[in-house]
DNA sequence: TTAAGTGCAAATTATTTGCAGTAAG
DNA sequence: CTTACTGCAAATAATTTGCACTTAA
């Protein structure tokens, strides 16, 4: 759970900074040491609060379980993550922000990437009159074959 | 909010207790209550625990909000429901079971269903090996255009 | 210096559960 | 009768918020 971080290093710090740096967010420590967690080697990240909070903790740069919270929200809002709906009791993270498929382990309640090349819409319903097609989730359910 | 229910009456009843026969499913008043708001019409529809709690009391049959969550559990286990991940807050429930296209209404928080026959996916990710496609859950996120 | 960020504890929200009473088979 | 169902109240779980303190700019 907490081995699928980035690891850490001189060039994390560096892509944490330029990536905080997008959004023009405060780089506090918190936000460098979760940053360097998520975006340090360029790795897509699928996370929730508590994965993070962990992850954190057990790098050696705690932090408190608010500010995961405030700051995967302020990620978020600053375009710098995707917030992806798979489960009703949990909010799931991803570090790319683009609409992509998704693979949702359901016995181990993991978020993986689908690859993307992998699955063509040919034709989809139009959106409304006087709506627009927001974005177009797609959440492939996997169990394990018994 | 409450009107989106299926007008009651004997027809409604005879519906709700058939589905609740397919089940199993003892029928309690209350259960008998709520089938019939859900498929009393024979049409699908997608409700939330509060939408439902909210339109038995305005029906006059009211139900608990614990029965309510109890009920929907229930049906969902023995697939006269199913639950569609769309917001992390809150549960969606969809009278239909089979594996279809929604969009989601940001705006409102309303889930629909889309219209299946517009949607054609070509080509879909394969499992990963030792697993299976549980589902596949497609949600098309509308908000109104400016 | 000063507005933004952090963290604790308390508050909220959605949902589940224990248990005594009620009703269906 | 007997087991499942209901509903209240209390318990959980995930997340948010108020507020005094800290820190980046």
């Amino acid at each position: 759970m907490t081995q699928d971080f980035a690891p850490s290093g001189p060039e994390a710090q560096e892509r944490a900074a330029q990536w905080l740096g997008l959004a023009g967010l405060r780089p506090t420590r918190q936000r460098r040491a979760l940053a360097a967690l998520l975006v340090g080697d360029g790795e897509n990240r699928h996370v929730t609060a508590e994965s993070l909070y962990a992850a954190a903790r057990d790098r050696g740069a705690p932090v408190s379980l608010a500010t995961i919270y405030n700051t995967l929200r302020a990620f978020c809002d600053a375009g710098l993550l995707a917030e992806i709906a798979v489960d009703a009791t949990r909010s799931y993270f991803d570090t790319r922000t683009d609409d992509h498929p998704h693979f949702f382990w359901e016995d181990s309640q993991v978020l993986t990437d689908a690859p993307a090349e992998d699955l063509t819409i040919l034709h989809l319903p139009q959106a409304p009159e006087g709506c627009e097609v927001a974005r177009v989730d797609v959440v492939i359910r996997l169990r394990r074959r018994r």
